[in-house]
DNA sequence: TGTACATCAGTGAACGCGCGTTCACTGATGTAC
DNA sequence: TGTACATCAGTGAACGCGCGTTCACTGATGTAC
């Protein structure tokens, strides 16, 4: 219960790859006890190594979660990505799809979800992570701007897109804090994800 | 900057009141630190007291949270009842209202606001808290229906309410996460709220 | 191929800290007579 | 009205804990000759 469940064994003093494995031991963590839960020690005893070692490699704790924060946005930009490429450019089956993603990612892995778009204490201010996250953002205006006929983003673009982030943000968090399952049928989630992007994206 | 802004001064070596001065202190650290940050300890020294006097009032550091959640959410059902009373029953006017309360609830005390529906570690399984949220919806969902033109809560009328809640849950959120600023301009907030009260709940 | 040496990733012990909670206590208050 | 006493809200010191970070160190590795 307490302990971690696994603690890496290794053949050398030398690591190799510690870095890496100090990474994905903190992306662990994060989702099993929260980013707020998360501690370097605990971090360092599932990489079996000192407490010490990850100041070799990382500045400090934050650090450390910026690296699992950042890699989470790269990757849902990435998923983003991937999930409208099927669809005609325009409609509205792209923008549904991004709202999917953004749920789907928060459900699957809603530690990192947390550290990537709550407010995490100070992490707030990486630079690297709010361009992440703009270029992120970019994407859905882009997508909202082509449902509506256009290359380019105006401003009735923007404040769509700024209803859709609202409303799949919200609904990321109910589901995450388990408000969804009390309030609504879960395998109702994709008719609502539709319904909702037709409502917001209609004319007239 | 570290030190507790007040420290309370007693003329007697009983307090009076001093649970209700924990509890306030309690609202103060969780609205300046967020409820992550606060700490017993610290709460003791606003209100002037010794570390173990709060034991004499609450069971664990979790009860006084509670307690503050728990006002919170008292404040926030009653605000709403005020808010909507002046607009006529059926009106989208009262719709709307509701929306205002709750992101002018998470502006105005972010923190209890966190404290009240974010997930906050454990106390989700505080009873009188989750059935005071039950209430609280309850008034969205009857609202909902009204508009629609009935007493009764349908299906419909609540996919309709969680759509919404889905919504101001998140526009909240993104708000004092200082999302929106960089992405929505918050003079127009109240516009966004009445273009997607209507939008939600137009018919056909 | 063999040796000297610089590099630097890891160690383990220690630091100071603030925390939640418990303990035996003390002193003010209210009540019974 | 005065006194004895039970009650209980507060004290202050201590507990054990896990944390983030630093320190002087050690030992494996790669390179220059």
């Amino acid at each position: 219960m307490e302990s971690p469940t696994t603690i890496k064994k290794r053949d050398s003093y030398h690591h190799g790859d510690l870095r890496a494995q100090l990474i994905e031991a903190t992306r662990r963590l994060v989702e099993e006890k929260g980013p707020d839960h998360f501690s370097v020690s605990e971090a360092c005893r599932v990489a079996g190594v000192s407490t010490a070692a990850p100041y070799k490699h990382f500045k400090d704790k934050n650090e450390m979660l910026q690296e699992v924060a950042m890699d989470g946005m790269q990757r849902h930009h990435q998923e983003m990505l991937a999930e409208i490429e099927p669809y005609p450019v325009g409609s509205l089956d792209r923008i549904i799809g991004l709202g999917r993603v953004y749920t789907r990612f928060a459900q699957r892995e809603p530690g990192v979800f947390r550290l990537m778009f709550g407010l995490s204490d100070d992490h707030d201010e990486c630079e690297r992570l709010v361009t992440q996250g703009n270029e992120v953002y970019s994407v859905v205006k882009l997508e909202v701007a082509r449902c509506r006929g256009s290359e380019t983003v105006g401003p009735e673009d923007e404040k769509r897109a700024f209803m859709l982030w609202s409303f799949v943000h919200g609904l990321s968090f109910l589901a995450i804090d388990g408000k969804l399952k009390d309030f609504f049928d879960p395998a109702q989630l994709e008719g609502l994800l539709i319904e909702v992007g037709a409502r917001v994206m209609r004319d007239s």
